[in-house]
DNA sequence: GTCTATATCCTGATAGAC
DNA sequence: GTCTATCAGGATATAGAC
């Protein structure tokens, strides 16, 4: 029996394959792909290292069937966020809020995100451009669109589009890839829930009042 | 005769030792500590691997010192912004204008910090904490500080300091944390001096707009 | 200080018995 | 499908001649 988990990984405590991309999932997000040891990944799956061969080939394929559906389930999670809303403000709610409630489920995710950031280039070719523009309708123009609505209909009086996407992923995304530092730096927990809903509310109350004509 | 140079790195290309300094820091930079190989660093300045274990001693070793002196740098410039101004919105601005400047002249800069984010704890302790933590006033309670002047005097809106800080820290560094997606992701080219300006004015206008009250 | 040569360890991957 | 044993290559690091 087969179970789609929050991870957006097959998930199943019987079934090896699964095993070994739950394990892969967290090695990668703590580890970065050059960090991860294979044997460490099957160790911690409780399999044989020959097991991870067995079944992915090489570590690289590991990594790409580890990252790919877990990245695929935000792009939907967002995406029907965008399409579940009806003009700019209560967009960019709405997709704030799709986003932290997919963080809160895959709390290990940013990280692994911004290790495919700064490896930058090595992966990303064949993870992440088919999926990206898989046709005209996907995130990226999606989210352009959306802010040059409110651009046009003077609700958001900023200048390019771009840089407020950029923004908006910048205040989601960054606290929780940093999280290790910030955990130091400042008096907060990110790992926390409290962290997590004040952060979502910082972040919706900023863009908000800072994009929107007074 | 030694030199500063803009890196914070000690840079003669006579000197073997600095050179190797500047080739570990455009190394660390684009591949990380685990992706970065010493022959490569060695090869790229011209020396022999033997000399970079005749300098340095480990890589370990000499990825603390390649790392440490620029987040040094870095701390002072953002020091001496917050030092140089008077009320909670210039200094706002001073203290992106001064990030933004130090970041044109160290456009790396950005990549080799998120590195040290996402390997998290491995190296924060070693090269961060005494420096953060040298006394009362270094940057992370300065900032802190500022925000909290904001909220004390009704300039700012918040509720939380560190929040405020965080975000800024994320729309400053993010985009070129992550420049090699954004540049196949959107329109843009993140290294050109075009988008660095375009960024620094929207991120004061963002900010300055989404804390202050209207 | 600078080189060559090499030690030592570790990693991804596979061969082959069961 | 699962294990043990092992290979081949590559990594950091060092010994020792010059």
């Amino acid at each position: 029996m087969k179970k789609r988990e929050t991870t957006g990984l097959i998930s199943d405590a019987s079934d090896p394959r699964s095993r070994i991309l739950n394990a892969a999932f967290k090695t990668f997000a703590e580890k970065g792909f050059d960090g991860s040891r294979t044997r460490e990944i099957a160790a911690s799956a409780g399999v044989n290292l020959a097991m991870v061969h067995y079944y992915f080939g090489s570590k690289e394929e590991l990594y790409v069937k580890t990252v790919q559906p877990v990245f695929i389930e935000l792009l939907d999670r967002l995406e029907s966020a965008v399409n579940e809303c009806s003009e700019p403000v209560e967009c960019l709610s709405s997709i704030v809020d799709g986003y932290f409630d997919f963080l809160s489920k895959n709390p290990d995710f940013p990280r692994l995100m911004m290790w495919e950031q700064v490896s930058g280039g090595r992966y990303l070719e064949k993870i992440f451009k088919p999926i990206l523009f898989a046709d005209e309708s996907r995130t990226p123009a999606r989210l352009t669109q959306l802010f040059q609505q409110g651009i046009d209909s003077k609700v958001f009086i900023i200048d390019s589009p771009v840089q407020a996407v950029i923004s908006m992923v910048a205040l989601c995304v960054f606290p929780f890839a940093a999280r290790h530092m910030l955990n130091f730096t400042f008096p907060v927990s990110v790992n926390d829930q409290d962290f997590l809903e004040e952060r979502r509310q910082h972040v919706k109350e900023l863009l908000i009042q800072g994009l929107t004509s007074r």
